[in-house]
RNA sequence: GCGCCGCUAGCUCAACUGGUAGAGCAACUGACUCUUAAUCAGUAGGUUCGGGGUUCAAGUCCCUGGCGGCGUACCA
């Protein structure tokens, strides 16, 4: 039992549903043939299974156990035929009064219901619609349902699907379907960066600072320590300290926190992949993007090609790179550089992208990037080299002081991926840090705050290091024709019912 | 946060300008020995999201609170 709801209250006796108060009869009654709630079964087959290996199995006249969820009843008269249905899939089975005895075949007839788990043994055959079928010998109760599934024939409301993701499993096999290919997916991405050298390691989800992304965070409390501590927001800064060690090349699959609000594209927890590998730079980065998204379109689209929201998407042929101000310039038909400012601000208004007072001009280009720029790049794209002051970790450019070494992935309109060429130098991050504080001063909450502990580890020494963060949940929406986060969760955070 | 829309039986949905809350599936009783959204006959099932108001009369109109969906803002 778990205290979700808070502390415990008075459980007041509620009257039983009419219908669980007759499937509990029905659970009495069987209880006189044996355990309801047995330990175990011995199955022969899956449902997959009895399907591959039918030729053998009709030719031999094997019996088999199989074990399974009933999904409807159909009865004529003193046959009854159902649907059971496993992890694999649903076999049909089928019963007579004529083999089971008057008695055994009104207790499966009458006490067993949509949802009971049972185990049958028996004979496979073909009927003669020539559906594979187990012609049942010997059944169990596994465990019964006392609560009625949704109804069949109509898609559950959305509501439903993500606040009893065991219903939406039950009923929907595309749902099923879209967790092990999220499974699938987060495995490839996994083997890809072990197979490459990379060192899976696992670092503070509570931290006393919470650093490497700019967002606000959930706070909470150390009893023992008497000490506040903060949900991360990334684990950047730990990997990095990481690479200071000489672990050259590391990775995380880490839940982060944000307390910012929920959308289609946002769940305040979130899965992301990080790595880092010394002596990269942003280069060697999108290079390894690029291998990562071929491998993906390769095995769960078809030729490198995947669908998405309705488009084509082609990963074939690697990402297009694009410099945040060309792109900037090639929407709007405005060359940025070497402007100030008000003059940037103008050219924001006059272009229909609000800004707010305290946005710097590197923060106004981002909004009009974000606006205007980024709903168009549809095929895969590297954005690279963005202003200084969005990326207070990343290393300024090698070829111009007003950007940093920084490249976005881009596709069917989203970010998927982050990377850097990371700031290695403990005087420059130092002063950084120092902009961000005086922003945090001026009211913007979500700007990063000075991490000693980091830069005393900066001042050890950090190799050139090429650092890698990619939102893995939006990647499964890529992967699954996904236009919502909370379908690619299994548990979607929910306002509480009542 | 804000805006719009929604919430009716276990589930999916009806109920016109306010006038006796219905259907399908699920359930129950019965018929039917190859069904597959099985079929057929019958039965039962409701605090219309909560609270307040208007009215002879409220699922329906008004106010308020809750939850959800979509859009929008910040963010990944």
């Amino acid at each position: 039992m778990s205290g979700r709801g808070g502390p415990v209250s008075e459980n007041e006796p509620q009257p039983l549903h009419r219908l669980v108060e007759e499937r509990l009869r029905k659970l009495e009654a069987l209880a006189e043939r044996g355990e309801p709630y047995p330990y175990r079964y011995d199955r022969t087959h899956t449902s997959a299974g009895l399907a591959a290996a039918e030729a053998e199995l009709t030719a031999s006249g094997a019996t088999v156990r199989i074990a399974g969820r009933i999904m409807a009843k159909r009865s004529a008269g003193k046959t009854i035929f159902l649907p059971l249905q496993d992890g694999e899939g649903r076999i049909q089975i089928y019963a007579r009064r004529d083999d089971l005895g008057e008695q055994d075949y009104d207790a499966f007839k009458k006490l067993l219901d949509l949802g009971d788990l049972i185990g049958v043994s028996g004979k496979l055959f073909r009927t003669n619609t020539g559906e594979l079928t187990v012609h049942v010998s010997a059944w169990e109760l596994l465990a019964k349902s006392l609560r009625p599934l949704p109804e069949k024939f109509h898609d559950m409301s959305l509501e439903l699907r993500s606040r009893k993701r065991h219903l939406d499993l039950i009923m929907n096999p595309e749902s099923r379907e879209r967790f092990r290919r999220r499974s699938a997916l987060l495995d490839h991405v996994r083997r890809f960066l072990i197979d490459r050298d990379f060192l899976e390691v696992e670092t503070p989800v509570l931290q006393p600072l919470y650093g490497g992304a700019t967002a606000r965070p959930f706070t909470t409390h150390h009893n023992a320590l008497d000490q506040r501590l903060y949900l991360r927001i990334a684990d950047e800064l730990y990997l990095k300290r990481l690479i200071v060690g000489g672990l050259e090349r590391v990775f995380e699959f880490c839940k982060d926190f944000r307390n910012e609000g929920m959308d289609r594209t946002h769940n305040p927890e979130f899965t992301m992949m990080e790595c880092y590998a010394a002596y990269w730079d942003y280069h060697d980065m999108m290079d390894l993007v690029e291998t990562l998204m071929r491998q993906l379109a390769e095995k769960f689209g078809v030729d490198g090609r995947i669908s998405y929201g309705g488009h084509e998407l082609d990963f074939s042929g690697g990402f297009r790179r694009l410099r945040f101000l060309d792109g900037l310039q090639e929407t709007t038909g405005v060359d940025f550089r070497g402007l100030d400012r008000e003059e940037i601000r103008a050219h924001a208004e006059r272009l229909g992208v609000p800004v707010r007072p305290e946005m710097g001009a590197d923060k106004i280009l981002d909004a009009m990037f974000g606006e205007l720029v980024e709903p168009t790049l549809i095929q895969p794209t590297f954005v690279m080299d963005h202003p200084k002051e969005l990326s207070p970790l990343a290393k300024g450019h090698r070829d111009d002081p007003a950007l940093v070494e920084r490249f976005e992935g881009f596709v069917a309109g989203f970010e998927i991926c982050n990377s850097f060429s990371e700031l290695n130098d403990p005087r420059e991050q130092r002063r950084r840090f120092a902009d961000q504080m005086d922003l945090r001063a001026k009211g913007d909450d979500e700007a990063q705050v000075m991490d000693e502990d980091y830069l005393e580890a900066l001042e050890i020494g950090m190799p050139p290091t090429g650092g890698l963060g990619v939102g893995l949940d939006r990647l499964v929406m890529l992967f699954t024709d996904c236009n919502a986060i909370r379908d690619v969760l299994l548990f979607p955070a929910m306002r509480p019912e009542e």
